[in-house]
DNA sequence: TGCGCTAACTTTACACTGTCAAGAGACTCA
DNA sequence: TGAGTCTCTTGACAGTGTAAAGTTAGCGCA
């Protein structure tokens, strides 16, 4: 039951072997599951094996998370490079895979932006984070003022995109639902970037 | 050390009581604080007594929550309430009661929007979150299309505004700082509402 | 070759957590 | 008065994170 064929008392590098069991646990059974023992046990180590590697749950969570940022970025990428009529067909596929990511993977989305005791200034995860961001940036560049970099518009729409995901709004089994008819985030988009005709012959 | 003279084996009315208590956790240590136990140590009775009069901890936190809520309604209409010069800055007034309320009360904050585990189906719960929808829904309604109400609008604000408290970005102290400059909520808000021309005569 | 030495991992223990089962106390109503 | 019921307590159990101590494997070095 060992990976090496003789049993080693020395895992080899349980490092990335936890990362991958709480990866695993996340995507199958959610936040919720993740635990360090069970992620432990997973990896096939004992419960305290962890602690040689990763500062305590915090720690454990962190590094998953940096991995998942990594998934996350790669979903950002596939919505860009997906083909689109125009710029904001293009902004428009990299904040719906956004929201795809959010919603298939919400263990792993929950534990990057949801959960408490991740060690926000770890440089591994502040590097996926900011790459992830990148994909955003690229695709709101079109949309800035000097045509560059504008943090008003980048800001403007991963609040608006973030917030979507998290009121639970791009599950369709919204809890608001009785309450105010749920537009898709397609008109929000639109409405933000001002642009009146649809961009049908957009370019 | 009882509440009443009488030390009675009963205590009144309980359930209020844990609630307070939660409260009251929730604000001077934030949801990591808030425990079944550590409530029900507050309220004065045994850790098993909350079972009497709330569906385990899913339950109190649902009830807590709802409380919370009403508090974040408060909030909400005095920022509504501010001398404001025109309806743009009232419902800018708004959002900053929302995000000053997620940065003051992030304890409160985080159960009602980020903890897991509450029950969204309960009828106080979903009836306290509508009430705080609707005072975000009448500052909006000036921008609405015909004049009423336009989920478009509500939506395209509820989720910038909320989006914007949860990355952090209300405090000064975001982990992204380096990585972007942040605008204030305002820029974001006026970019959002500047879409079509200004509805000053409207109708 | 043999001898530490260090790092990796296990074992054990502790203080917590939520939840369940059983029991005791106090109020209500006939 | 007395039965019944609701409220709360006590005790127990599985599970959590974490810390300390013990054990084992691999490596460098004489």
């Amino acid at each position: 039951m060992s990976k090496s064929p003789k049993s080693s008392h020395h895992h080899g590098n349980l490092r990335v072997a936890l990362v991958d069991a709480g990866l695993a646990i996340l995507l199958e059974e959610g936040l919720g599951g993740l635990t360090l023992r069970r992620a432990a046990a997973r990896a096939g180590v004992s419960h305290a094996a962890p602690a040689h590697h990763f500062d305590g749950l915090s720690g454990l969570m962190t590094a998953i998370a940096a991995r998942a940022y990594a998934l996350f970025t790669d979903r950002l990428m596939a919505g860009r490079d997906l083909p689109a009529r125009g710029d904001e067909e293009r902004l428009l596929n990299i904040c719906l895979a956004y929201l795809d990511f959010s919603r298939d993977h919400a263990g792993l989305f929950g534990l990057m932006f949801v959960a408490p005791g991740l060690d926000r200034d770890d440089p591994a995860l502040k590097a996926a984070g900011a790459e992830a961001y990148q994909i955003l940036r690229e695709g709101c560049r079109p949309f800035a003022a000097d045509g560059t970099a504008d943090p008003e518009v980048e800001i403007a729409v991963w609040t608006m995109v973030h917030g979507y995901a998290l009121l639970g709004l791009s599950s369709g089994e919204s809890p608001n639902r009785q309450i105010v008819d749920i537009p898709p985030f397609a008109a929000l988009l639109r409405r933000l970037l001002r642009t009146q005709a649809p961009p049908t012959i957009a370019k």
